[in-house]
DNA sequence: GTCTATAATAAGATAGAC
DNA sequence: GTCTATCTTATTATAGAC
């Protein structure tokens, strides 16, 4: 990638994040780069085509991310808290372009749309397989794989609506949280 | 509020829902209606007016439906139960405008934008409260009430991005999920 | 690879008739 | 209360010079 096609990126993920999707202009980003407006479509053919290549390759990172993770242990449990960890981990530390992600698959065709979602259930099924996993050595309480999965997830991923990289909590400490909180949550059915 | 101005409404919330605030235009709106745009502004000033009443009217609907689940009972525990269910309930049955109310705060001036936060505020504070409260009785482990509060809420509210309201489950069922899935978190973080 | 210029279209909103 | 017509402005995207 170019340094420009980076900057436009780079630029754009911000003001993605700030204003939208939809409420930010090809003009804006050429602002925020320092060029005209004509020039951005040099290395990208379409505003979507931005946003598309922005989601994918965040889609990307985050699969490799988890996989990465999850390599270092067998038990069910421990691999349950390494796949929270993270997932928040990643929100956090890409919490603009994760927070684009979650918000502006409308902005998408629906080819691309279709790409990006069939990425996102890939990703939730390794957490369900967990889930299920769990269950069935007893090591978690029975219960919905589907509504716990998206419980789960949409609570980590939830901290990069907040999140404030020079707030009070570390990645790690607000990690450790949500680790504790959902393997509590997952143990036992109150 | 006249008829037409109301069909404005539950047409804009549909709108809103499906496509966004800022994909949404007043022509959109209009064809839903079956009347002309300009119609449209004898009933309301202008598209950020349509939204922020949107967002006003949710809110405070939202925040009468705690106080009223709340009434009932003065018991630490029971307190948090009925306030997540009502939270869960409120969040799934008007799934389309807390959808909004989540997500397009950023289409608001910064006046009404103001309003809406401060409306949130007050909303969030009782979760915290409570938190608090079942700290200091044992109830609930010792943990830190602020990510706690966001992570409660965020869990709950993100129920409005996934449900199908004819869906496997119901909204109680979602609901007693929910609530003892969160129970369990707040009483022992492992 | 970036520029100026411009095309083609759509947006939010208003004026004034009925 | 709704209409037609219109204003003003902004949008995405392209053409072609340099």
């Amino acid at each position: 990638m170019s340094h420009m096609k980076a900057t436009i990126r780079s630029v754009s993920v911000e003001l993605f994040f700030k204003k939208g999707y939809f409420a930010t202009s090809i003009s804006d980003i050429a602002n925020g780069c320092g060029i005209q407006k004509a020039s951005i479509y040099h290395h990208y053919a379409s505003k979507e085509d931005l946003l598309f290549s922005i989601l994918k390759g965040t889609m990307d990172d985050l699969t490799d991310c988890l996989k990465t993770s999850l390599a270092g242990s067998d038990d069910v449990e421990q691999q349950m808290r390494a796949a929270v960890r993270s997932h928040v981990r990643f929100h956090l530390e890409r919490q603009k372009e994760t927070f684009i992600a979650n918000s502006e698959l409308r902005g998408l065709t629906s080819e691309h749309h279709k790409i990006i979602v069939q990425k996102r259930s890939e990703y939730e099924r390794v957490f369900q397989n967990l889930i299920q996993e769990g269950g069935e050595k007893g090591v978690f309480a029975e219960g919905d794989v589907k509504i716990l999965s998206y419980a789960i997830l949409t609570l980590c991923t939830a901290g990069a609506t907040w999140f404030k990289p020079d707030g009070r909590l570390s990645i790690d400490e607000i990690a450790a949280i949500y680790d504790g909180f959902i393997i509590s949550g997952l143990k036992q059915s109150a």
